[in-house]
DNA sequence: AAAACACTTGACAGTTTCATCAACTGTCCT
DNA sequence: AGGACAGTTGATGAAACTGTCAAGTGTTTT
């Protein structure tokens, strides 16, 4: 018996063999469409301009001027991005006179953008050496 | 006096004029930092397929082999997945003799999972119409 | 030492995404 | 009705992403 012999005995059999797979518990798939569903909001908050806009209307309700002159970006862009972020109903619009006002669709948008800031924030690529 | 004006007065205003930017609170934007490894966080996890995985993952470690069986997909293909989602250190590794295992780098991931699985599913596409 | 297993990597092709700009729509003001 | 403001919408091209497959690395077995 050698030293690293504390582990599961079948880690010894070979992997292609897959009985142990049977045998564990069967823990099913995800269903697709919640999949992807979950996966388009995630992509949609996948990009460092959006999520600029996105954290913006967590604080609160803005028209797309107020956003634009915040970001010191152009109009089109902003407006562009916000057609996307709308397209997976993350934000939802009201318009008043000439001004369209975006905020986020619903505050459990705001506490994923939250977490994952949180997380972004703690885990620094320049203090964390790439293993 | 016309019915909706319960608004702020400045609503009235030109928006190019915007003055009402430097009145309001600062509102600083995000470091842009931590802005962009949020995002790469969100964009990795923006997958239907890289999903599944964590989402196996979340449950316990599992070496590629058994990750490839689970999601009856090719090997490479996976093992290119589980290499994106580990140049976002969202998972870790452990070599144990001929596997490699993988688990989630934290718990703080597996809550994000969660929480955009609980949003995914309860938004589902099929029960709101587009508008 | 050779063969087998478990992965990883590099390269290429096909697809998707993103910014930009001109043209268009909707609302208010005069 | 005409003009100005606020914003949206295609279209286009450049850049980034993804899957696939052959070839490579590391570890154990015989």
């Amino acid at each position: 018996m050698e030293i690293s012999r504390i582990e599961d005995a079948s880690e010894d059999r070979d992997c292609s063999d897959l009985e142990h797979l049977e045998a564990k518990s069967p823990m099913p798939l995800l269903d697709q469409e919640i999949c992807k569903r979950t996966a388009a909001i995630f992509r949609a908050m996948g990009d460092a301009s959006r999520l600029q806009l996105l954290a913006l209307l967590a604080k609160r309700e803005m028209c797309v001027t107020e956003l634009t002159a915040r970001l010191s970006d152009n109009l089109p862009a902003i407006s562009q991005r916000l057609k996307l972020l709308r397209a997976e109903r993350l934000v939802s619009t009201r318009r008043q006179g000439k001004h369209i006002y975006y905020s986020l669709a619903d505050n459990h948008i705001a506490s994923l953008i939250e977490n994952g800031l949180a997380h972004g924030s703690e885990t620094d690529c320049t203090l964390c050496p790439p293993n």
